[in-house]
DNA sequence: AGTGCGATTGACT
DNA sequence: GTCAATCGCACTA
């Protein structure tokens, strides 16, 4: 069978609408291009921070750190949360709009042995389940932040043959602030969902 | 300049 | 289930 070429998203095909692009992002894959191979994944949790949010990061507007969440949709803004794991989203909405779309978890495809070694350790469902441990998995950090995930770099995001799998909807994880809001977004029945399990039902 | 607090994780009871 | 690590950022003074 001859080989399919996964292909970019056209930006054009970015839904400006932050929480219809959180849902449009579940099953797309990420490719992660380094010097020592490819990895992918296939995403299955997002979160969306959107205007008026008292949770977004840029709810008081822009700032050095959240200024990728303004870029164009289509664009990495990567923070290091608790000083310990970093965080990728991507930039939803036209230019000058600070929201986003946290990826929160993935289903490792390919490059497993490359995840394996930057993850330390051989638990597959481990390896991408939440958003630092997927950072750490595909070596991302801030050097990423504002890269344009349709385009042809270091990370950008391919289309997939993507059927339709249920999906589940239910509050954000570990926020303190507009936490009643179900802008969480995830697979039903992916084994690669991070979270507890009464959020995933 | 000092303080409090996370869009988390891994280790441990 | 609980809890500390760790540090950049936003906020106060």
């Amino acid at each position: 069978m001859p080989h399919q070429a996964i292909t970019h998203l056209p930006r054009a095909e970015l839904p400006a609408n932050t929480q219809a692009l959180a849902r449009f992002l579940l099953g797309k894959l990420i490719i992660r291009t380094l010097p020592e191979g490819e990895i992918s994944g296939r995403i299955v949790e997002t979160e969306a921070y959107l205007v008026g949010d008292a949770a977004s990061h840029a709810f008081r507007g822009m700032t050095v750190r959240n200024r990728s969440m303004f870029l164009e949709r289509g664009h990495a803004y990567v923070y290091l949360a608790y000083g310990t794991s970093f965080m990728l989203n991507v930039s939803s909405q036209e230019a000058g709009v600070g929201e986003a779309v946290l990826i929160r978890a993935l289903q490792p495809v390919k490059g497993l042995a490359l995840m394996e070694h930057h993850r330390g350790t051989t638990n597959l469902r481990d390896l991408a389940r939440g958003p630092g441990r997927l950072a750490q998995a595909l070596r991302i950090d801030r050097s990423l932040d504002g890269a344009d995930l349709c385009g042809p770099g270091e990370i950008w995001l391919g289309a997939d043959e993507f059927a339709g799998d249920e999906v589940g909807a239910s509050a954000r994880i570990g926020i303190t602030r507009d936490a009643d809001r179900l802008l969480r977004f995830y697979l039903r029945g992916s084994a690669f969902v991070s979270g507890p399990r009464a959020l995933n039902l």
